[in-house]
Order: C-alpha cells, then structure tokens, then sequence
DNA sequence: GCGTCCCTACCTAGTGGTAGGTTTCTCCTG
DNA sequence: CAGGAGAAACCTACCACTAGGTAGGGACGC
C-alpha cells in the first residue's frame, strides 16, 4: 500500500511534537511508516520541505480553527476552553508538547519560510485567544481587566509556558496549575 | 594559559541558551574556547556530565538569588521586575532565551540528574515569583487577586512564554508585549 | 510508456567518545 | 634553590555511529 504524504505529516508532527524539529530524523520517520528513508526524499526532497509542509498544514489548520470559532455561538469562557484544550492534547502524552510550541521552542528551526510560517500561526492563535476573551468580557463569563490584545497576548505566553511545565516535570497536572488562574478568572463569574 | 572549568560552563552556557542542549556540540564549544574537542572530554568526561554540571551551577545561582531576594527590601514591584530582567537578558542577545527556558523547552536533555535540577531550579523561581508577589501585595505596588502560588506558577509561565514569543520572532519587543500585563499591575497602583 | 512509489547501496559531514602520548604546572624533597 | 615526580591540561589520531542526502534501478498502476 501507498503511503501518502499526508500520513507522513501525520507521523512526522508526532514525532517533532516529542522531540523537537531536530530530535526528528528522516530515519526514525521510515521506521515508523514501515518505509525505507530514501523514499521520505521522495515526498521531501529535504529536511527543511518537511519542515515547511508540516508548518504550513499548521497554519491552515489554525485558521480554519479560527474560521470555526468565529461563527461559534458559545459562550467567551467555553471557546476559551476549547483553545486550551486543543493545545493540552499534545501534552497528554508524556514530554509531547503543541506542534507550535515544539517548533518555537527549538532552535534547529532555521528555514526561513518555515519560520515565517511560525510566526504566522502564532499571531493567528492569538488573534483566536482575544476573540475568545472579546466574546467572554461581553458575555460576563470571563474576567477581562485591561487591553484585549495585550490579555491575549498574556494568556498565549501562559499557555505556552504551562506546555514547557508539563514537558519539563514530566506531569500533565503541571500545565494545569499553570493555567489556574485563568480557571479562576473564568469561574468568577 | 589554563582553561577552567567555569570558562568552559561560561561558553557552553551561551550556546546551550542560543542552541539548546541537542544543538549545542563538544566541537564547537572546543572551537569557541580554542582547544580540542578531546580536552572538553578530559573536563567533562561525557556530554551529560557538562549537562549536570551547567543545571548544577544554575541551581546554585538560582538559589543564591533567592536568597538575596529575601534580605532585599525594595517594593514588591522592583523585586518582580528584578526577576524579569534577569530572564529577559538571554532574549537580549537574539534567539538566546535563559537557560532553564532553554533546557525545559529541549527534549534532549533526558539525563535524569540533569533533569532533577532543572525541575528543582523552576520551582526556587517559582517561589522566587512567589515571594516578590507576596510583598508587591503587602506594600500595595503589584496587584494579586487570587492564591499567591497560584499566581506566581502562572507568572512564571508567562515568563517562560514571553521568551519563547521573543525567541519564535527574533525580537525582543515581543517579550515585553507578552508581559504587557504583568507591566500594567503593577504600574495601576 | 510514463509517472509514482519504493528500494538497495552509497556518500559526506558531524556526532560523542576513546587511546595514548606530550606539555606544563605544582609541589615536595634533597 | 634545583630538580624530579606526578597530576592536570592538552594534543593527534582514531573509533562507531547517525545525520541528511544522492544515484540508480525495480515494481506497479493509469
């Protein structure tokens, strides 16, 4: 059977998720997708096309996310959630991190358009982060103080340093208590 | 002349931060300290060992910090914004983050001892967090809603994600964006 | 037949690490 | 104070291994 370039990006994210971008090598992609490596080559000629094709799909995905989440009717505090839950799923597993997170955290990430990329998709996760806060001010289902984009800004560094905590203590459990607070501003009310 | 250990710590440090610890080789911190890379070895015998001796000294250092942070008797304010400008200076030099930052976000350091220290320097930060926010909220310079561990654990991670923000765009301006708030409560009193 | 997919076999560069010999500093003793 | 022993620092040369990447050929479906 064929393996398809989607399934390798699959596999691959999973990898880079637990590794890091330079923890991940062509060869233990072909170990787990049952190919040789030479034949990675073939659906990305280099490292940096994987890395690029990974980054991208990242990207796209975020922004349908986003798409979805602007025509969602829930409530600020549940669309909140919903974003913190998305990127805790990667911490589920043990020293797995958000694929956003992995790459901004690894300094083997050189390639220009992949950081590009990066950079593009965090902005869209904060953008995503504000409307949830917009959402939940208006509503009264989260405590917002000050300046939106400066809170979004705020809890997207939080989140992602919870994600460092439960990476570097090995403990789920340490993401949450990172993320306490931000419970606590949305249980107030 | 003699290279001492603690030069060899010094560069190894600066390129660990830069590079992380997967990233950062016995050749080039043999280049960079102008010996051979057989030398590193006759210091640090293995790659771990220069790991648990790099985590081993920043422990220290830690520790030393928050223990003059006890007998200081500025604001509650100046305490925290102390803490911060000691883990911004890595995001000064560009693509640099601290170095517990940088060892938490590498999924290359699996030496348990190496490991061990890492988790035990981040929670002396976090008490260090804690305390500065302990007496921003006596003296009515920081303000702090909820629990004061809570609060620092969250603070922290802010931190962490700010230098990640820093790192991911190559601008420092980013990280005093992602600290933002942090900036605001304490400037509201 | 041609393109896609995959293979074996190989290359180069760089990794952490070792063996064993040379220099250089230190320190003790005659 | 001279000098030698021994340790500490450093060297060259090498090892085994892994990395990303290439060349070229076989199998299979349209």
């Amino acid at each position: 059977m064929k393996t398809s370039r989607e399934e390798l990006l699959d596999l691959g994210e999973e990898i880079v998720c637990r590794q890091g971008f330079g923890g991940f090598s062509y060869g233990a992609l072909a170990d787990r997708a049952g190919i040789r490596k030479a034949s990675i080559h073939h659906h990305f000629p280099s490292k940096s096309d994987f890395g690029r094709a990974l980054m991208n799909r990242c990207v796209r995905r975020v922004e349908r996310a986003f798409e979805a989440l602007e025509t969602d009717r829930r409530r600020g505090s549940a669309l909140l959630r919903s974003v913190i839950q998305t990127r805790r799923t990667g911490c589920a597993h043990s020293g797995a991190v958000d694929l956003v997170t992995a790459m901004s955290a690894d300094p083997a990430v050189t390639d220009p358009a992949t950081r590009e990329g990066l950079a593009s998709a965090r902005e869209t996760l904060v953008r995503h982060i504000a409307h949830a806060l917009q959402v939940g001010r208006r509503d009264r289902t989260i405590a917002v103080a000050g300046d939106i984009e400066e809170e979004a800004r705020a809890v997207f560094a939080q989140i992602a340093g919870a994600e460092l905590a439960a990476r570097a203590s090995g403990n789920v459990a340490e993401f949450d208590r990172a993320l306490a607070t931000l419970d606590r501003r949305m249980s107030a009310y």
